[in-house]
DNA sequence: TGTTAATCGAGACGGTACGTCCCGTCTTCTC
DNA sequence: GAGAAGACGGGACGTACCGTCTCGATTAACA
């Protein structure tokens, strides 16, 4: 229904009917409807998180975040993400859940490739690594979500570059 | 109403109640609540967009940077802009009042000085300007928007100096 | 829909939907379902309310409860009247409709019928007429209502004679 | 719970709840919750029904008649009676437990005295015992359940002395 | 004394109606 | 002739009960 109509489609009211279940019910297990399509999502688009580990971390972040990019632009998960995050700023309970099964899951397993290529000395030691992710992945979500400009898997050997190198003329 | 009551409760319906306004009226002049509640509130927090140039671009972006995140999160910018975001994903008019009126003039704004920069030779020649905006704003936007972690003007800093110069070891 | 399937059925929920109609208007102007029953009922089921006069008091009287009981019996108000008069027990609305609109002013046409009889010295000047109103018509709703056993129109004379003459022996 | 807050607050829901019990009890003793109300009514207000015989008719039905009217008014029965009988118009079970286990036996208690009354040639040999019951109490209920207008124990000696003399004047 | 059967609490569930809120369209009346 | 006032159909909200149902836990009778 959320990949068929959006989130706006998605209410108590309609799932009831179509599921043959009734309010009551849906009332008892979620706290909303944007509650129950996010977990509806989760469940459907469960994927393997394993992040890639060949030791060269370039080539393992341009893997996965052109992974992510591809799901986003090509599997049809810009909508129902876009969406969910939307109401998640409204809804506390769908904020919760996707911080909870979704974004902060993700988080630390990008923050532990990190961690192992600085102990290897590919980073810097004063490196953060939480603004590494912020760097990747959040500049994809904001063109997504703020920006709303078209992109897609070709930027990110240009993120994962400028992030690792710095922009700044080495001349400096 | 959008500061005091959140979204939520700006509703054709109400505004026309508390400004003795018809709800005619207002559909003559928004397509939705939301793109009300957008335009009244880019009015109502209109502010300088100066971007400075001091002739050292890393001080400007972090005082730039900076004082977005002191409007975010001192000047109660924080909420407002979450949710007008979150309905933006919805509502395709707030999508657009909130890229024609904000989003994409800032950008705009950040492009000029940093092409400026590296006019200098202080970005490299291969830079992706826009990238940078993406990883310095969106870095934010990130945290704000989908991970929903506490941040502050602390950030920026570190935001800036990896954006720059990168978070790869300077060994390799 | 009342006299089709009763009461129970008169639901603001499906008045809706068979008369095209919003719930909302429904609320606006009706308290209660029951109270749209009533008003309903009432207009279905307006009649010339007109008492005879012939002079024979005895005789108006049984051709006034008569047409009541014939109403109530063979034309089909026995079920929606009990039902109406049964909610307006729990639902305030619907007892004042069905005092005002019904009940008392039907009760004031037989006291002015009364008050006539016993100016003329039909009646005992220290007879209550309200009274005898309670007698006739309260003696037939006793059997619909109370004791819901079945009566018909044969019961009037003798609820009359009884009214008008007593019960007590004469010898007494 | 009937007393205290109406018949519209007794739901097996609630019942289960404050008792203790179980929806599926309550199911297996009572098949509507007006019926339980009703059975539960009945048991509270149990109360000697002896229909006195002094000898004197009129003077036993006022003693009679004033005890039922002292019930309603002053002993609160008429809140929940008028409620029980109200839906009893719509409740089947809740009729027939209204019937058998109040209205009916006391009508009868009534005709056997009257019965004994007219033995004794205090009343018509023609007179209908039962339509006298319908006159003195049912004139009550008249003005409980119908007309809704407020009356006390004073009507009782006037509808007595009515039903026995009748309203008619002697001289005719 | 241990096993089994019946009983009952707890409460999930599909339904239906409630009463409220808002949407977007419309008509009407007024300034 | 624009705008306020607001009626209206529509639809979702969140709640309360209904009547049915499945669970365990308790209890009682019986082996």
């Amino acid at each position: 229904m959320l990949l068929r109509d959006g989130m706006q489609a998605v209410t108590f009211e309609r799932v009831a009917t179509e599921a043959g279940a009734s309010k009551t019910t849906l009332y008892k297990w979620w706290p909303s409807p944007g509650a129950l399509a996010a977990e509806a999502y989760f469940a459907h688009s469960q994927r393997v998180l394993d992040f890639p580990d060949t030791g060269d971390l370039r080539a393992d972040l341009i893997t996965q975040l052109g992974a992510f990019v591809r799901w986003l632009k090509d599997e049809g998960a810009e909508q129902p993400v876009s969406e969910l995050i939307g109401i998640a700023q409204t809804d506390p309970d769908v904020a919760h859940a996707w911080s909870e099964s979704y974004a902060l899951p993700r988080r630390e397993l990008a923050r532990q490739r990190l961690r192992i290529a600085q102990q290897q000395g590919q980073l810097r030691q004063d490196a953060d690594l939480d603004v590494i992710v912020d760097q990747l992945w959040g500049a994809c979500y904001h063109r997504l979500l703020v920006l709303k400009v078209p992109f897609d898997e070709s930027i990110t050997e240009r993120l994962v570059t400028q992030a690792l190198y710095g922009a700044a003329s080495p001349d400096l």
